[in-house]
Parts: C-alpha cells; sequence; structure tokens
DNA sequence: CGAGCAAGCGGACCGGAGTCCGTTTAACTT
DNA sequence: AAGTTAAACGGACTCCGGTCCGCTTGCTCG
C-alpha cells in the first residue's frame, strides 16, 4: 500500500527551461544531433503535418505520426518530449515568414520604420498569422505556462518590448508587451470574432488605440 | 478498413455554449437536478477539493474522486462532462469571496466608489486571489478556449467592461477588459514573478498604470 | 581502422480519461 | 398507491499518452 497521492517518480513539475532567467533574446538553441536522429525529426514533423492537414490537430496521435514517419513510438517522445511538444515544434516552425517580416522585411512591418509605426504594423499581421493557424496554436496551449517557454512567443515579446523602449513609451516594457499581446492572443481573437461577433478591423482597430494611447505623450 | 481520421462519432468540437450570444451577465443556470443528482455533485465536489489539497490537482485522477465520493466513475463524468469541467466547478466554486467582494463588497472595490477607484481597486485583489488558487486555476485551462465560457471568467469581464462604460473609457469596453485582465492573468502573473524576477508590487505598479493611461482624457 | 560508448531506437506495457449500455431510482401522474 | 418515464448510476471496456528497458547504431578517439 503507497501513499494516497503517488511515491513514485517524485517530478519537480517538468519547470521548463533552467535558462529562463537570461536575457530574453536568447533564443538560439541549435541541439546537435546525431545524423539519423535529425532525419527522423524532419520525417516526423512532415508525417505530423501531412496528418494534420487531411484531419484536425485533435485527431493528431503520436503513434499515428510515428507509424507514418515509419518510426517506433517512443522515438517521438525521445525527439519532442510530449504531445504538446510536437504540436509546438510544428507551431513554432510555421512562424518562419512571420518572424522574419517583422525581424528583417520591409518597413513598416520591418526594420527602417519608426518603432511606433513598426508597433501599428505588427498587431494586425500577427492576427491575420493567428486566424490562419489558430487550430494548431490552440491544440498547442495544453500547458499554459509552457507558453511562455515557446521560441515565438518569447521573440514576440522581445520584439514588440524593444519597440516599446524605442517608442520611448514609459513604464514596465516587458509587461506592456504582454499585455498588448494579450490583446490579440489566438484564443481572445476567436472568441471576439466567433462567439462575440467582432471583425477583424474592430480588432485592428483596438489595436491601433491601443498602440497609439500607450504611446501618447501626456 | 476506416478513413485515415476516425470516422467513428464525428465530434463537432465540443462547442461549448450556444447561449454564447446572450448579453454577458446572463451567469445564471440553475440546472434543475434530482435529488440524489444534486447530492453526488455535492459529494463529488467536497472529495475533490480533500484530495487536491492533499496531493496536487496533477494528481487527481476522475477514479479516485468517484471513489472517495463513494459513487462511480461513470457518475463523475455524468455531472462534469470530463475533468476540464470538474476541475472548473471547483474553481468556479472558490470564487465566491472575491466576487462578493467586488459585486457587493465595500468601497474601493465594491459599489459606492467612483467606477475608476473601483477598478484601480480591483488588479490588485485579482492577483492575490488568483496567486492563492494558482494551482487549480491553471489546472482547468487545459482547453484555452473554453476559459471564456467559465462562468467566473464572464462576471469578470463583464465587470470590468461595465466599469470601463462607467467611466467614460473611450474604445471597445470588451475587447478593453479582456485586455486588461489579460495584464493580470494567472498564467501570466505567475511567469512573471517566477521565471522573470517581477514582484507583486510591480504587478500592482502595472495595473494602477494601465487603468490611469486608459482613463486619462486627451 | 576498430573498439568503446553515448545516443538513438522501438515496441511491450501501464495508467487514466472518456464511452457505453444494462440496471436502478426519484419524481410526477392519475 | 401503483404505474410510467426520464434521469441517474456504475463498472466493464476502449483508446491513447507516456514510460521502460533491452537492443542497435552513428560518432570519436586511439
Amino acid at each position: 500500500m503507497t501513499g494516497p497521492c503517488d511515491p513514485s517518480s517524485s517530478r519537480p513539475p517538468e519547470s521548463g527551461d533552467a535558462r529562463a532567467t537570461l536575457p530574453l533574446v536568447t533564443l538560439d538553441e541549435p541541439e546537435r544531433l546525431r545524423a539519423d536522429a535529425a532525419r527522423n525529426r524532419t520525417l516526423l514533423l512532415e508525417a505530423a503535418s501531412r496528418l494534420m492537414a487531411g484531419c484536425g490537430a485533435t485527431n493528431l496521435t503520436m503513434e499515428s505520426v510515428a507509424a507514418a514517419a515509419g518510426v517506433g513510438k517512443g522515438t517521438v517522445f525521445r525527439r519532442f518530449g510530449d504531445r504538446t511538444g510536437l504540436l509546438i515544434a510544428l507551431m513554432d516552425h510555421r512562424e518562419g515568414l512571420l518572424q522574419a517580416a517583422f525581424l528583417s522585411g520591409p518597413p513598416p512591418m520591418g526594420p527602417g520604420a519608426p518603432a511606433v509605426e513598426r508597433l501599428h504594423a505588427f498587431g494586425p499581421a500577427v492576427i491575420r498569422h493567428e486566424r490562419e493557424h489558430h487550430e494548431l496554436i490552440l491544440a498547442s496551449r495544453a500547458d499554459p505556462l509552457r507558453t511562455y517557454a515557446v521560441p515565438a512567443t518569447r521573440l514576440r515579446v522581445s520584439h514588440v518590448a524593444m519597440l516599446l523602449r524605442q517608442a520611448h513609451v514609459a513604464g514596465h516594457p516587458e509587461l506592456l508587451a504582454h499585455t498588448l499581446l494579450g490583446s490579440i492572443d489566438a484564443a481572445l481573437v476567436r472568441h471576439l470574432t466567433t462567439d462575440r461577433g467582432m471583425s477583424i478591423e474592430q480588432l485592428d482597430q483596438g489595436w491601433h488605440d491601443l498602440v497609439s494611447r500607450l504611446g501618447a505623450r501626456p
């Protein structure tokens, strides 16, 4: 007879990343993989993407992904940790274009335009990107805390915080960045448009309004 | 050989509540229960609460709750739908005090104070309440979209939106309410304090700052 | 080039969420 | 009070996420 909870494997709640205290911009993790592992990783992501296109993200099972990639189930877990990890990797992979656009694309989103203009351009782009991939994004949110460890999220936050600093906006840049991003969160956008009848244009309007008010000097 | 996805039980993604288009203040759902069902519901909530106190929310299994309440497993699912539903019910139940405080408690949170003051008082109270129950709150967030159907969430949103209207704040009240509430979301607060070294006082400060800036007339 | 070994692999296995359906029972009807 | 019915009950069953551990294989160093 064991204790009432489950004494085996006292898991220190997963704890995410130890290097969370590093500056937010440290987003690189090359993670040297052995040749076969790297190949299988790609195979798995492709298989998952293919399966997800056919059925929903909800119907994606780890076993089917493994089978479709021609590897064992254990391999999927070894590579991605768990189901959420796989979904996050998949989602993260699809952010490439958006990231390129605001990191190094042409103005007004990319560098070259004044910070406030870049901020204004950022919101609508994110809203549209998230609408396009909402299923995957929502599915990858099973653990709310893990969101903050997702590279794409961290990059957005540090990017917006940087723009806020450049625009000399008063207040705590990181907190403000989270607040701004929260107003165009995928789940919220989905709720407001689907259940509450708001239009994308109203959301754009709300974003511009918010940026303007925060940026305004008293 | 079946289709590639899973043709059985084509579940129309759960769809939450059909009455989501009703005015946000409609929060009542008396839900007449048969005597035995009502009794078992209480037994189950008590059992779950007791078990959760002993072990974490993560270690709470539906079967153990059923056993501790002396009912069958099927009964738990019939009553609460799924695990998330049980956790939401549990969490919702614990919001009573906070809700009483901002709905009918003494000023500055309760009625009697000017709307802007009530807004200022609201944030810190929520932050503290969420810190106290973060485990349950976070655990009940498995499905990000369902959050907006949780009575406690809807009540907060409609309350803040009302205060914003009363304070004659420009902009879309509901969107602004979500934005404000997003800045003190349980997961965000947890992240900022645990991983990013912010203090509760800084978060309070951020809240007051935000409310002030939104409330300020140009 | 060959040996050592850490990393990768895979599939049997386990536990818990969610379903199903035959049985029981509270509430209402006459 | 007995009959009727819709709701509630319970536990066997299925399916999937996650673990475990013995086997294999790509790298590295002598």
